[in-house]
DNA sequence: TTCATTTTTTAACTAAGGTGAACGATTTTA
DNA sequence: TAAAATCGTTCACCTTAGTTAAAAAATGAA
């Protein structure tokens, strides 16, 4: 299971045992249920988190509606907001399935930093990576349609049509769930002309 | 005008003379004039820049007809996304105003990395920060009408609908320039009742 | 200043998403 | 297992954005 979290490290750059070890020790391996809440609205919390298997999902309830903005799955990193801004979270973070996934706080991370600086290169290169794919996505969700949207999303994450929700889906795609339903309707209605 | 960069530097660390000299010796300040073209759709950079003064903006040209995704002020920092990803760029990058701004590449930062370690500390914490606030950004766009984003941007960067055309503001908040205009009559008819 | 261009607004019409309600189908839970 | 809650779909109606076109206003260049 840890392999998972090392290839995936490996991409960026190389660690020796010594390195891998440390990590290890620091025991941040977790096994969490469907429907448990990692984070809610409110919290504070310095926890970030490194899904190796399974899928979360980050929600707000505004005007008591449940609205679903980010899921991650295999390989996703997500460090909430709150931990960043040291303010109390807006939103909440919970297990849309049985997950695997690594939980580690801001300490730790410094501690592991400053014994070893390529630990600190790899996240700078990863954040910058991700900042740059979100820009992109964003920017995509900006110039097209709800429809179009749903096509792209089609294309490029079908397992996340597969296995979540379409009400959390439709809000992720910035709509409500009726919606996507009759979105889905014409698409198909097209298809078949 | 080397100091707005290092105020805004002395917010994450502080530097010794030796680390700011280091930094004006890579002759990185520039001034180009409103209009000038950064990037070009197709073009590879290296190339990074953070806004002194002035404003810059992101567009794409999508069906011959631009949209305008993001816009960069004073203080504001832009890695785009080609950098990063070593492609070709999906965008242009154009500046708005007359502008002075930092630029500086890939190979430069590495150097400066390895040279001043606090550098990168620098680097990944400005760029985490700024992916978590990208993150809420993007989950409040997701989240809201139109209209709510317009009243929202005229709440948190009333700067931008004074500087920037209503046409590249429109797109910016996802919409056509002339539901843009629609919508700010609405709004005012609204608060005539 | 004047002419050309760009930007913003307005309007009529079309297309698409939001709302509220209803209906099975499915899942959860008691 | 039965009752309750959740989920996905459909419908009718309303609101808002997209489209096309035109005119007014603002801007820039000769």
């Amino acid at each position: 299971m840890q392999d998972i979290l090392f290839d995936f490290i490996s991409k960026y750059v190389s660690l020796t045992d010594d390195e891998k070890n440390a990590i290890i020790s620091l025991d941040i391996f977790r096994s969490v249920k469907k429907g448990t809440i990692l984070l809610e609205e409110g919290q504070k919390t310095k926890d970030s988190y490194f899904v190796l298997k399974g899928c979360i999902r980050i929600y707000y309830v505004l005007d008591s509606e449940e609205k679903t903005t980010a899921f991650y799955t295999e390989m996703d990193a997500l460090t909430p907001h709150c931990v960043i801004s040291k303010t109390p979270s807006q939103y909440y973070i919970s297990c849309l399935e049985d997950t695997i996934l690594t939980v580690s706080n801001t300490d730790m991370e410094a501690e592991i930093n400053s014994k070893f600086p390529r630990f600190e290169t790899l996240c700078r290169i990863f954040s910058e990576e991700l900042l740059a794919k979100q820009q992109i996505d964003f920017d995509a969700f900006k110039t097209s349609s709800p429809e179009q949207r749903y096509l792209d999303l089609l294309q490029k994450r079908p397992d996340l049509i597969q296995r979540v929700p379409q009400h959390q889906l439709a809000s992720f795609l910035g709509i409500k769930p009726q919606s996507l339903s009759r979105l889905r309707a014409r698409i198909l209605e097209k298809s078949k002309e």
